[in-house]
DNA sequence: GTCTATAGTCCGATAGAC
DNA sequence: GTCTATCGGACTATAGAC
């Protein structure tokens, strides 16, 4: 995270690889690419999320459901809000790694949609659904990251889900 | 397009290049880099929607203003669908493309953002509005690539308007 | 247009754990 | 013996510098 103070694309593999004490080669082993160094638990935090969502009372609706899960998944993050402040400076900086959480997201869209379907949501709704939650963390996250440090991520994810209710309404 | 038929990274920017009759360095004189070539008119595609939202009534609310304007593109869109179907199939068969892809989306989604913010919505709910418009118009553009060749991307788009006041309602 | 660095792949060698 | 992890060299394509 910290480690790239000169920029991520002025930083080698080589270097990350020797940081933590191996070679390039080994490096690839572990990761697919440079890139992926960044994106350490993103499969744990996913499957979090989901289970969150799945376990959701049945009576809550899909949109709430979501929320809800994404909001859990806040209240994981919040004690590392330095570090993700950090990450996300790294992240925003660099294009390619912007890329690389974006697909990250669309990939949780898309499982958090599956839950919902799986929920007895029907399938075209709940891949929108999906959509819209990970879209309404992303605005809440940007949030988080930018206001000060005692503000919970929770909450800034509910207060999301109220703008949406205002904003979707004719 | 549908030079791709090997696969995207089976084909190497010499390849690409001398399709069009160009060196492998001239190519990279007016592409930035291999993926751009599919996203040839995105600047313009972008454009033509931010002046759409602008141009909205100033009675209609955010959200119908953002998805008025991507209607409008799916409008735009619709004459030329066989070839948006065949980039599409080039684009979701390819990670690195996905990525870029989403890229401009966001880009898409904070350009609309700042046009209702200039258009007197709040900064905060111009964002959210910007990225649930987007995503709308995403899971409509998915539907309308795996539809008949008939039916209206415009018509989906409002689809999923208005599948977005069902969604968000408790 | 040339020249070069870096990312990422393929093949193989080695060594420790069990 | 098998399985798994580290490492090395050679190689290609992308992309940036000049």
């Amino acid at each position: 995270m910290c480690y790239f103070t000169n920029g991520f694309d002025q930083t080698t593999v080589a270097e990350i690889a020797a940081r933590a004490g191996l070679t390039e080669r080994t490096y690839f082993r572990h990761f697919a690419d440079k890139r992926e160094v960044l994106f350490g638990g993103a499969v744990e935090f996913q499957e979090h999320i989901t289970r969150a969502v799945a376990s959701a009372p049945s009576g809550m609706g899909p949109l709430d459901a979501a929320l809800e899960g994404l909001a859990a998944a806040g209240a994981l993050l919040q004690p590392w809000r330095s570090r993700a402040v950090q990450r996300n400076a790294v992240v925003t900086a660099n294009v390619e790694l912007q890329e690389r959480e974006l697909v990250k997201l669309a990939g949780l869209a898309l499982a958090i949609g599956g839950v919902l379907r799986d929920r007895g949501t029907p399938d075209a709704v709940a891949r929108l659904t999906g959509e819209v939650a990970v879209a309404a963390f992303r605005t809440a996250f940007d949030r988080w990251v930018h206001a000060d440090a005692d503000t919970d991520l929770a909450t800034l994810v509910r207060a999301s889900r109220d703008e949406l209710e205002v904003v979707t309404q004719r």
